[in-house]
Order: structure tokens, then sequence, then C-alpha cells
DNA sequence: TATGAATGAGCGTTCATTCAT
DNA sequence: TATGAATGAACGCTCATTCAT
């Protein structure tokens, strides 16, 4: 910053360029920083619906144009959000032992699931974004549901549950029946039962065959 | 409804009645029909997503209001339109003889699993309509679901793929299974396959296990 | 509105599809008018530039998909608002007797001259709209100055200030001298003049050479 | 500025301040060139009306707040660039030999004219330009309409197209019919007409009444 | 039922300009 | 001088839905 026009070789000269890209990118990161936690805030107090870009601008102190200027649109923002708690939760299960039974299976998905279910927008942009639609649009949530089911692997290759299929098979059935078992969750005629007591029969008939 | 004060015996009163009101419930039903025709005009040329209340209203000749007073919202008519193209696919499925194998089971299911994933629209608004979110709320796509795993009851008990667990469960697994293929055919890193190679091997794994 | 049912014959079917053609339209035309009123209420207080829609909309009372269901955009509004006081200035011009002399000529110009300068934005935004882009395009303020020619052309019958050329090319020419005074009237050089001062010896060099 | 503290005499040192500063205002004058050669570019493109500041920084291959170093906004570069092709046109005029008709003199200014009317844009930059709004203001193009004037000075002097005025009312007359013919060029009810089919009959009626 | 003007609330955009580094 | 993230203040738009007639 100071030492302008002193001479520099070409590595000082790269770590000063380096320099000067970080601390535009620290300022960078901050607004962004602070976009994010005034967008948590405002989810924290009325929900993920609720959120509005106005609002969120408000409480970070910025103008609208900045907040379009580090997210696409609402909905980059709210995945980003979105993706992060769904990361968080597999952090925990990921740092959790396996589990050694079905119904143990299950009920470690259940803060997972109770978190995806927790508000109808939320379970419906986790769906909308858990396919990235191209190479370049692979989003948070499309990568989490990519952990998700590495980690079904995982726990399939610790128990080997089913050794007639694959684990990545196996580990795409559990998946498969999670969401079914969740997407039943918001219909009426289904809600009586908690979702575990609706993913614990799916599990058991795909791990547990003839058993 | 006021102007009508002209002496008429109950029996003539009666008749007139019902005449009027076949006259006025052929006209409504004539509306009605009008408004999914052009709806489904407007469909065939732009697709799902781009219809418009707007450009329904005006091939149908119809105030905007009218829309309205025949359907609750545009997703009451999309639901019902969809509904029965669902329909119709599983009126097919219902007159055709039971699938004998599970290849021939995910091969019957492909034309149903084309029109749902034709376009991401479609798919993401028969998943939201899938479940009812009231009894009363039961519209034409929950009830079509309805009917799919009825006709898959039949088809296990027709076959008994499984006999460790009921036919109900094994038809809802797959569905879940249908449901899963679906997605990943929005998501690019899997598309390579075709629905069908991807429903197979899940299938298979569910009604064939150890095998 | 009571008559529903009644039978009417062409004639009255006509009429009361007619009132009701009415009845919309006066609806209508009294939003459009709360709007034009608002919009010269913020006029007023703060001048043309200044004017928001936001505000335009809060006063008139309406929401503001309306203004954009009346006018194209804010520029459409504008042009009826400054094309209307041009045609007050010109309906009064027009009802004025003949300017006798070429001072008489100019002085009655002035009115319509101090308007049109009011401003810088008021100018800019005439000359912008005096030319019609299209034959659709005819906006207030090019048919306002089609009058204004109009106008010349009538003084310049009444007076044959000159014979040698047509009255319309006369015209034209007062016109121009017009602008020129006017837009000279921005200019920090020129401006300690008035614009009468500026226009006398243009009128006088067009209007009666040789003399 | 900082690091420079090595012995110099009086003399040196003076030498290497002046060739600080030139080197200084070399690199200054070539990123100035750099802008104005980027703008050109990007209007030789897309237009006079397109042209964005982001665009020509991009090209320039400097930040954005260079551009505003060097300019004191985007339209002191706008003024500098159409200033200089409207002094090109002058230059030319310049150079040639006096017009010795009216005719000739249209034809002359018709280059001119077609530059000034090539897009809506230029031609209001062009007017609102043409009026210093301050002594300081006085910008290329205001300068340049200082040049036109006194051309026509020059070109009345020689010829004595009217003698019961002076030459400066008569360029000034020049200019107003020149403007006025281009201002109707934008108007589709005028355009069919060639801008000098327009220009001619006004300045034979403004250089030789009763001819 | 039919009408269609009006609603409404928020999103996304624009892009020249500023300012701290 | 150079940098480029941030600003800002509207504008325009969207379009399903409502409601008075």
């Amino acid at each position: 910053m100071t030492a302008v026009n002193k001479k520099l070789d070409p590595g000082q000269f790269f770590l000063q360029k380096l320099s000067m890209a970080k601390a535009l990118q620290k300022r960078t990161l901050e607004t962004r920083a602070r976009l994010i936690a005034a967008a948590e805030a405002v989810i924290e107090e009325s929900g993920y619906e609720a959120m509005r870009v106005e609002e969120v601008v408000l409480r970070a102190g910025t103008a609208k144009g900045t907040f379009f200027a580090h997210f696409k649109d609402k909905d980059a923002l709210m995945e980003l959000i979105i993706g992060a708690r769904l990361d968080t939760y597999l952090d925990e299960l990921e740092a959790a032992p396996d589990p050694k039974s079905v119904e143990a299976l299950a009920q470690a998905l259940m803060p997972l699931c109770a978190f995806m279910t927790s508000e109808r927008y939320v379970f419906d942009l986790i769906l909308r974004y858990s396919g990235a639609a191209a190479i370049e649009a692979i989003g948070p949530i499309a990568v989490n549901f990519g952990r998700q089911v590495d980690l079904f692997e995982r726990w399939g290759t610790a128990n080997r549950f089913r050794t007639d299929i694959g684990v990545d098979l196996q580990a795409e059935g559990i998946h498969a029946f999670m969401i079914q078992a969740m997407a039943t969750h918001f219909c009426s005629l289904h809600n009586a039962q908690s979702i575990n007591d609706r993913l614990v029969p799916y599990l058991k008939a795909w791990l547990a065959p003839n058993s």
C-alpha cells in the first residue's frame, strides 16, 4: 500500500497483487457475510418463505444493487442458506458413528428430515434445486444431496445391510424412501404418522428383505 | 330472477325451473369447456409453464373474472388438465395386462414417466399436488396418485414379487423409485441414462432381492 | 342493472352494451383523471423533473400497476401533461386576434415560450417528442407542434408578411426562429437578452426583409 | 512520490522531475487515449446510445474509477468524441472554397447534417450541449457551434447574400434552418424528403428573399 | 354468471457515479 | 492515478386474483 514506487521483483509483485486481491476480496466477503447474516436473522424471525430482499438489504445496511451484485437472485441466496444448514446436518451425521440398525439409521436421519419439512416452502425449494440442471449449475443443495448419498454408501459399506446389491444402489434407495416419507408428511391423509414411523417400514423392507 | 312473475302452476313452474337450470348449466358447461380447450391449446403451443390466464381467456373469449368463477385459481385448472392426462395414462395401464416381469413393469411405466418429466414445471406441480393438503383438497393429481398405488398393488398381488412384505408397502416402494428415477432425470449429472435404465435396477433390487 | 333477464330487442341490447361500455369507460376515465390530477399536483409543488411515479400513485390512491395500465411509461404521462399545457396556450393564441406586426407576433408567443423554457427538462422533453417517430406515435406534443405551424400559417395568411414565399414556408420559419431563440436561452452566453429580444430581430429579418 | 530520496543536484532533480512528469503525463495520456479509442470502438460497433462505461473500461483494460479520473462524466467523453467528429466536418468546410449559391451552401452542409442525424441520441445530445450552460462549461460541441456560425458569417461576407441584415444575423438564421431541417428528419411525417430538399427552400427564402 | 379494471407486493434492473484503499 | 466494490433511487414489470357492477 505504501511502497508504491519501490521496485519489486516478480515474486514481490505477485504478493502485492495477491494482497490487493485479498484486500478487495475481504471487503467483498464482509459485505456478502453481512447480507447472509441479515437474511438468516430475518429467517430466524419470520421463516424462510417470509424473507424479503428489501428487509435483508435494510438490515445488512447495503444497497439493493449490492444484493444483486452478490446473488443472482433471491433464490440463489436461499439455496446458499438452506444448503449451509443441510451441510451442518450432514457434518453431524458424518461425525457420528455409523448407525448399526435400520431403526438407528432412520432415527439418525430425523433431524435432517425435520429441517427439510419444517416449511413446505423449504421442502419444495430443496426438491427444485436438488438436481443440478447443468454442470455449472451445481448448487449447494445438489452438492449436499450428493453428500447424503455418499454418506449412505459409507453406512452401507460399514454394515453391509444387503449383500445382493451394490452400496451405491442401496444408498440411492435410502434416499428415495427418505424423500417419499417426507413428501407424505405434507399429505393430510398420512401425517398422523411421524416421518420416522413412515420411514422405518420402508427401510426395513429395503435394507433387510426376507427378515 | 326478478322479472319472472308470470303465473305458472307448480308443475309448469318446476318444469321451467328445470329447463332454465339445464339451459344455464349447459351454458356454464360450455364456457367451462371453452376455457379448458383454450388452456389446452395454449399449452400445446407454448408448454405448461408459459400458460397465462390472460391468454386463455382471450382465446376462450371470456373475461378474466369468468375464469375464476369456474376455477378456484390457475393451479386448479392446471391440476385438472394434468390430472386428466395422468388419468388417460392410468386408464391404459389398467386396461393392459399386468406386467409379468420387473422389466415389463418398468417398461409399462415409461409413457407415464415421459409425460411427468416432459417439463420441470409439470413434475414440480405434480409433486406439489400429489399429496392432499386437506381432506377436502383431494384433487385430481392426488386421486391419480392413489390410483397409481392401487394399480401397483394389483400388479403386486398378481405377481407376488415379494412375499415378505405387504402389497401396499411394495406398491409404495415402486412409486418411490419411480419418483426417484424421474427426479434424477432433471439432473445433468445423471440424465445420460434413460429413466428406464435408472428405474430397472431400483425395481429389481426392490421387487426381487437376493436374485 | 336490474333488468337482467328482460328480453331486449337488438336496439335495446345495443344500448345496454353501450351503456355497459360507458360505465366501464367512466371508471377507467375517472382513474385516469385521478392519476393525471395527482401528477399535476406533484408538478405544481416540485416541478416537472422531480415528478415521481411512486408519489403520483400514492396521491391518486391507486396501485402502481394501475399507472402502467394507463400509461406506457412515465414519459407518456409527461407528454400528455405537457402537451395539454401547450394546448391551452395554443387555444388562447387561436382565440386571440391575429397579431398585426412582427413585434406583436413575437409578443404573443412569449407565454408559450416562457412555459417551454420554464425547465430545461421540459424544453428537452418537448424537443424529443416534437417529431412523431411513426404515424402511430404521433403524441400530444407532436400534434401541438402541428397546431403551432398551422396557426402561424393563419397569421401569415391574414397579414401577408411576405408575398414572395408560401405561408407554409413562412410559418415553418417562424417556428425555427422560435426554437432558436429558446435554445439560446439556456446558453449562458446569450441569456442576458430576453427571449423576446432575441426573437424579434430574427422575425423581422424573416418576415420583413428589405425594410 | 515517497521513495525518491536519492541525492540529486538541482539540475538533475529538475531533469528527473521533468522526465517523471513526462513519463507520468505520457502514461496518463496513453490511458486517456486507450479510453477514447475503446469508446470509439464500442460506438463503431453498437452506436452512440448503446455505449456503456462498463464496456469501455473493459476494452481499455482500466478500472471504472479510472474512467472518471479522466472524464468528469460519461457525457464529457461523449461530447469530446462527438465534438471531434463535428470538428473534422468543420475543418473540411473551412478548407473548402465558400459556396457560391444557396444550393451549394446547403449541399456543403449535408455531410455535417448526416452525422448529426445519424442517431436520435446524437442529435439530442448535440442540441443539449450546443449552448454553454456556463462560461466555464463551454464544451467541444458549444465551441463547434460557434465555429459553425463563424463559418456561415464568412460565407455571408464573401457572398453578401443579403445586404439588409448583418452577417451575424444571417449566419444565425442559416443555423436555425439547418436545425429545423434536421429536426423534421426524425419526424415520420416529413422524412420522405431528404434533409437537403427541406433545407434549400428555407435557405432560399432566408438568403434570397424577393427573388 | 359474466365482466374487466384495478390491485398489490415484491422482484429485478439500471448504470452512471463515488470513495476508501 | 488507479482500483472496483458499493451505491442509490427510481423505474418498470409481473400476473394471478379480486370486486363492484
